[in-house]
Formats: structure tokens, C-alpha cells, sequence
RNA sequence: GCACCCGUAGCUCAGAUGGACAGAGCAGCGGAUUUCUAAUCCGCCGGUCGCAGGUUCGAAUCCUGCCGGGUGCGCCA
């Protein structure tokens, strides 16, 4: 199955060059949809825009196409019909005899069916990388993490199928600030279960701090504590067994975590201390985790426990990661995990690099921004100009905005890893060898492979970050190491409450996925449940009790998943379940509905003559059915528009329009009671077709279908 | 203050790169059930496309200025 818009385009293209030669060469011909089907189905709209340049009128350039169009058609049969209407507009109908032909000529159903539509030439093939996902691990997955996991799951289902080469990048936040205190969290635990507590402790501790008449008492006996506990293990090897027999629960992490934050934030502005027993050095209650952190990035022996206490963390969290990833089907693994330590240590080898290639804007840069690197207050910082010579970025005050590379205190910042992990996906050894001035990155890139060799990096991050991709990216084109690379902030607003707030639980906390995925669960399962009498009063099968779970199962992450997705990405989105979980509408459970229809059909046909229906020929008799047939051959165009603009919902909008047809189709064509065997066959095989396209379309965008609902 | 995103029917949203009278769903009203799954379908009602200019043969879409909502803005990620 071809597209058939690419083919229109590439008539009306030859068709162009042949009437107007050099003026019509190279030129789009807008060929778009019809808004109104009475006038056609597609219309081409060159003529208006070209008219002037030609000396003609709209009329005249548009009658002198169409004409070159016939002579070009000439050999075989037209496959369209075309009108000049209004100030020039070519309508054109498709007829049926050609729609006929393109559906008779899809391949029968086969493994991983695609309907017979072609991927790209090998030529056009790209090696793409898609960075979605990203949670931190410090903190269990919520809300925040599901439109990027979501969207990047289709982004990469979507560009995989038109045949690229999809790498996923789970760029995981396991670096840094958080990480000295979910290292310290852990301690904080093994102290605690060293005493025989609970933690309980934690929490009732949380509250103590929150009140202001406790809290002076309650950070004095916390750091006396806390001193006590760090001198009765001062090599840490207590800890370290601790650690290495996993006595701890990942949920025992998360009040740990909670109390980490709390201690910290309410020591600020204290002068209390804790003397490290190792080498002696006092370090303020309010900063011990950047204590740790220091000693992290530091990396030396003796700080064996701590790199193991975060390799512990990681794992932990990690693990929960994919069970969330394996509930909602996300195509996510372990091996796709490339997070922020991962390009630790090309970080001083990056600002090497960026020192001394932005040192003064570089000879014969086009680039819109030009970018130059210098060290200001204390800080290693990249600026960045327009042409004019004013700032590109600026701050409060109306001056230049940098991105920070290393800080004052000589640590790195995400920034730099940004920067670091662009490279990384960039660079390859021999496709695109990047020329690089610092030694040290040169080794380091070359010690992990060399990079990937991405032709189009897609960042499936949120809309508050865009000011941060518009100057990496800036800052990449600078350095030109993304000449020839399509670089995209696929963004996405938040997801909302009823109260169009940030979506949260009423105790004001961010709602977990689990909980999330639990609930939609729940929900399904009761539309389930409701249904059953239903399902009885018409005659059919009882559903198993394994059989209803899996459909509340189904219906309940599909749904999730659709409402994200049917949605331009770049608006917050409000979160209701009675509007993901309706039956009427653009709705998960509705094209899913629509599926399990066609397969119940397709069970009362008979599926022994599936070889029989898939050769029958289809004759599209009823406008019911040509308007499905009609959409069933617009798939191959719609997923060339979603992974172009990488905009999911187009694919939704598709398969609800598909759905729509499809019930048109069913109010009047009778398929098991035909009129006679032909139209019944024909009938038949539109629905194996409709339900084939309507599969791919939801597993694209990672929806199950059910055979039954 | 500056930058970005958004503003379309009572509500939730489509309308990518300008195209013909602006489309869905929900809610409201009225119909269809001896059913190829009614978890459905059909009809009606409903819009100064935030406002004002401008560019264009043509603007919801592009430009400028306002109004309203959101987000971001040097050493967090």
C-alpha cells in the first residue's frame, strides 16, 4: 500500500515541471485534503500561489496543469478525476476503480502485519534517537513522567515502522545533586533498622521539622544522632553489608528520602556540623548530601560504599522503573538506560573542548546564534549572540544569558552532559567522525564506542525546558557538531487536575503512575462488569474471569495512553476519567470497540476462508464503503505525517475517523447478510482490511487490541 | 522587565507548512433496538475563532500592538 498523497505529489510535481520547465521545477504542489468531500478528495492549490510569478491568472495555470497532467496519464487509466473550480483550485476525485485496485492489491495478512505498506528507501533511511522517559531516579515514577513516556514510546513505534533505525535513550537522572541524598537516605535507613526502629521515625521526625517551635530541638538531636551513628561505623562496613544484603525495601526509600530533604532544608541557615571520621573535615547539617556527592564525583577508593550505596539506589529504582514500563507496555529496557553517570566522565573533556573551539566566535559561522565560551564570575559559561551583536538569551536584567558549563565550585551541571550526551549520539567513527580539539574527549568518546551516529535526535522533554534545548542547541550548531542533524525539543505540556492545576493527590502530593495505573485499571474493569448483562441478553460468550482482566487491563492503560496522545502535545492536558474511559467519541475504548466488532464479524464468517476473503475482489458499491476505502489507503500518508512532525495525535485523529467510517459503513451495509455472495465477500475483506489498519494503528501507538470486549 | 506556550461552541479539544460556507466529542433536546456486539448509530441546537490594525486574490493560521491564562529567565535538573 502506497500513499496516496506521496503519489500525488509526485504526479503533480512531473506535471508542473512539464507545463512551466524551470518555474515549475522543485515546486510543492499543496496538494491537501478536501475540506468538503463534495468537491473531492484531495485538491492541489499551486495554481493561486504560482500565477503571479508566471504572468498568468490562477484559472489559466491551473487549466494549463491539469492538461499536462492528461498528457501524462495518457498511457493508462486515469486514476482521478479533476475539476478547476473557484479561483483555481484543482479538485480531485479519486475515482473508485482505482481505490478499488489499491485495496485488491494489498498482501494478505501476514506476522507483523503492515498492510503491504513499504518503508523508506534505503537511501532516505535515518538513524534516529529518541530520548523520552528520563525519570530520576531518586524519586518514584508520577504523572510528570507519563507524556514523555507515553509519546516516546509512539515517537519511536512510529519512526521504527517507517523503517529507521530507532535507538531509544532512557537518559535517566542518576547523577548529581539528588543522588548524595538518596545515598544519604540509605544510610539514614541502615542507622535507623541499626537502632530497631521504624520509619515511622522519619515521618514523625518530617512533622517535627515543619513546625518552627520544634524544630531547633529536633535538628540538635538529629545531628547528635547522626554523629553518633557515622563514628560507630567509620570505615562504613556496616553499611556496606547493609547494602550488599539488600535489607531494605525500595518503599522504605521514599520517607527516607522525604526526611533527607527535610533535615537539609531546615538545617539551612545552622551552624550545625558533622565531623566526617574519615579525614576529619566538618561538614554543615544542611549540605551533607553535596558532601557526598563531592566525594561521588571524586570517585576515589575510599569512597567504595558510597559508589556501591548508588549503584544499590539505581538498581532499586530502576527496577520499579520497569515494572511500570511493563505494565503500561512501553517498549523501554534495560539496555536502553543511558543516564547522566554515563557521560561523567567526559564532562572536564567537554569543557576542554568548548574552551578552547568558542574561545572567539568561529571563522565563517552561519549559524543564526554564534556562541562563545569564557569563564565569568568563577564560572565556565557559553554566550551567546545574534548577528547584530546582541545577546540571543537574556536574563532578568536584560543581560546575556549564558549556559553554565562548570560551576564556580568546578562542578558540572546538566548542561554539560547535555552537551556531552548530543555528542555521544552524534558522533560515529565512521559515518560522522567529529573533529575534536581536546584530547581527552576525543579518548573518552572513543572509549565508549565512538558514539551512534544519529541523523535526528528527537528530546521528548516538557515545554518549561525549552529556553535550555534552544541554547544547547545553539551551542551545538556553534561548535558545528550538528551540521547535517536534525535536532527536535518534542515538547509537552503538563497534565492538569478538574481544577486546571498541576495534577496532584488531595494531600497535595504528585500522583504516582502506579496509583494512576491501578485506578484506570479499576475503572475499566467496572465498564467491564457493567457490561456483562449486556453482553448475555445479546448471546454471547461469557467472558472468563482471566478474560475480563485482561481486558480491564487494556482498556484501562489504552486508555491512559490515548488520552495523552489524542491531544496536541504542546497544550497542558486535563486528566478525567469519565472523558478517557467514554465509549462515545475520540476514545481508547471506542476504537477498540470498533476492532473487537470487526473480529466478531470476521468469527461468525468463518475463519477457515480467510484465503478465500483475502482474494475475493473488493467492489466498493455503497458511498458507505467507499468513503472506508478510501481511508483505509490514507494510513501509509498519516504515519509519513506523524513521523515528520512527530505529532501522535494525527495517527488518533486517523483511527477515530477510520472508526467513525467504519460504523457509517455498518448502519448500511449488511456484510454476513449480503445480498448475494460477491458483495458479501467484498464486504468481508473491507472489514479484514479496516481491522488490520486499525491494529497497526493502536499498536503504533502502543494500544492492545481485543478480540473480544 | 524579557522570552516562550496558549486563548476556537456552555465544557474538553481538532483545524502542521495560509485555501472554498470553522469541525468533533461531551452536556442539552429529539429519534433508531425482532441488533452482523446499543460499550452503537442518526438528527437538532450551539461560534464576534480573545481584541484592534496590517500583509494577501484569500487569514483561526503570517506580521505588529494590546487584553487574559500559563511557563521559564547564571552557578537545581
Amino acid at each position: 500500500m502506497n500513499s496516496l498523497l506521496g503519489e500525488l505529489r509526485e504526479v503533480f510535481s512531473a506535471a508542473l515541471e512539464s507545463a512551466f520547465a524551470e518555474h515549475g521545477r522543485g515546486i510543492d504542489p499543496l496538494i491537501k485534503h478536501t475540506a468538503d468531500p463534495a468537491l473531492g478528495d484531495y485538491q492541489c492549490n499551486v495554481a493561486m500561489s504560482l500565477a503571479k510569478r508566471l504572468g498568468l491568472t490562477p484559472r489559466e495555470v491551473a487549466d494549463r496543469l491539469v492538461e499536462a497532467l492528461s498528457m501524462l496519464l495518457q498511457r493508462g487509466p486515469a486514476p482521478f478525476v479533476l475539476q478547476v473550480a473557484g479561483p483555481g483550485f484543482i479538485n480531485i476525485r479519486l475515482k473508485r476503480e482505482y481505490l478499488e485496485s489499491c485495496l485488491n492489491a494489498t498482501p494478505p495478512e501476514q506476522p507483523s502485519d503492515r498492510l503491504g505498506i513499504a518503508t523508506v528507501p534505503t537511501g532516505r533511511r535515518q538513524t534516529i534517537v529518541v530520548d523520552y522517559s528520563s525519570p530520576n531516579v531518586a524519586k518514584p515514577m508520577h504523572v510528570g513522567h507519563l507524556r514523555s513516556t507515553i509519546i516516546g514510546d509512539c515517537l519511536v513505534r512510529v519512526l521504527s515502522f517507517a523503517g529507521h533505525e530507532v535507538t531509544r535513550q532512557n537518559h535517566i537522572g542518576d547523577w548529581g545533586t539528588q543522588f548524595g541524598m538518596i545515598i544519604l537516605a540509605l544510610w539514614h535507613l541502615f542507622a535507623l533498622r541499626r537502632r530497631g526502629e521504624s520509619t515511622e521515625t522519619f515521618v514523625r521526625r518530617t512533622t517535627e521539622l515543619s513546625n518552627p517551635l520544634q524544630r531547633a530541638a529536633t535538628l540538635a538531636q538529629i545531628a547528635a544522632e547522626h554523629q553518633a551513628e557515622l563514628d560507630r561505623d567509620v570505615d562504613g562496613r556496616e553499611f556496606y553489608e547493609f547494602l550488599r544484603a539488600q535489607r531494605f525495601q525500595y518503599d522504605e526509600l521514599l520517607p527516607a528520602y522525604q526526611y533527607v530533604n527535610a533535615v537539609e532544608s531546615a538545617a539551612e541557615g545552622s551552624d550545625l556540623r558533622i565531623v566526617d571520621p574519615r579525614n576529619g573535615q566538618a561538614v554543615p547539617l544542611a549540605s551533607v548530601s553535596n558532601h557526598v556527592v563531592a566525594m561521588l564525583q571524586r570517585g576515589s577508593d575510599a569512597d567504595e560504599q558510597e559508589l556501591f550505596a548508588w549503584r544499590t539506589a539505581v538498581q532499586s529504582s530502576l527496577r520499579r522503573c520497569t515494572e511500570i514500563y511493563e505494565r503500561l507496555g512501553v517498549l523501554l529496557r534495560d539496555s536502553d538506560v543511558r543516564g547522566e553517570s554515563f557521560y561523567h566522565d567526559l564532562l572536564p573533556g567537554v569543557a576542554e573542548e568548548l574552551s578552547a573551539a568558542l574561545a572567539e566566535p568561529r571563522a565563517g559561522d552561519t549559524s543564526a546564534i554564534r556562541a562563545v565560551c569564557r569563564v565569568d564570575r568563577g564560572a565556565l559559561c557559553i554566550f551567546f549572540e545574534k548577528p547584530d551583536g546582541t545577546p540571543a538569551f537574556k536574563g532578568p536584567q536584560g543581560d546575556s544569558l549564558p549556559m553554565i558549563i562548570r560551576k564556580s565550585d568546578g562542578a558540572y551541571l546538566y548542561s554539560t552532559t547535555d552537551l556531552a550526551a548530543a555528542l555521544f549520539r552524534i558522533a560515529h567513527p565512521t559515518r560522522r567522525p567529529i573533529r575534536l580539539r581536546s584530547a581527552a574527549l576525543a579518548a573518552g568518546l572513543s572509549a565508549k564506542g565512538g558514539g551512534l551516529g544519529a541523523d535526528r535526535i528527537a528530546y521528548v522533554v516538557g515545554a518549561p525546558q525549552k529556553l535550555h534545548f534552544e541554547m544547547l542547541f545553539s551551542a551545538l550548531r556553534a561548535l558545528g557538531w550538528a551540521d547535517g542533524v536534525r535536532l527536535e525539543h518534542v515538547m509537552f505540556g503538563s497534565v492538569l487536575g478538574e481544577d486546571r492545576k498541576m495534577l496532584r493527590t488531595r494531600s497535595g502530593d504528585s500522583v504516582l503512575l502506579v496509583d494512576l495505573l491501578d485506578e484506570a485499571e479499576r475503572r475499566a474493569r467496572a465498564l467491564v462488569d457493567e457490561n456483562e448483562p449486556k453482553r448475555a441478553e445479546m448471546g454471547l460468550d461469557p467472558l472468563s474471569e482471566d478474560h475480563k482482566r485482561r481486558i480491564a487491563h487494556a482498556v484501562g492503560v489504552g486508555a491512559v495512553k490515548y488520552a495523552d496522545l489524542s491531544q496536541n502535545r504542546s497544550s497542558d492536558y486535563v486528566f478525567s476519567w469519565p472523558k478517557m474511559l467514554a465509549m462515545q467519541g475520540n476514545t481508547a475504548p471506542y476504537l477498540m470497540y470498533a476492532y473487537a466488532r470487526l473480529r466478531s464479524i470476521a468469527r461468525k464468517a468463518g475463519t477457515d476462508s480467510h484465503a478465500a476473503v483475502d482474494a475475493a475482489p473488493i467492489r466498493l458499491s455503497h458511498p458507505a464503503e467507499v468513503a472506508l476505502g478510501l481511508k483505509i489507503l490514507q494510513l501509509p500518508e498519516t504515519l509519513d505525517a506523524v513521523g515528520e512532525s512527530l505529532l501522535p495525535h494525527l495517527l488518533c485523529e486517523y483511527l477515530y475517523e477510520l472508526s467513525a467510517r467504519l460504523m457509517a459503513f455498518y448502519e448500511h451495509c449488511p456484510v454476513l447478510k449480503a445480498e448475494n455472495a460477491e458483495v458479501r465477500a467484498s464486504r468481508e475483506r473491507l472489514c479484514g482490511l479496516t481491522a488490520r489498519a486499525l491494529r497497526i494503528g493502536l499498536e503504533l501507538l502502543g494500544i492492545d487490541v481485543l478480540e473480544r470486549m
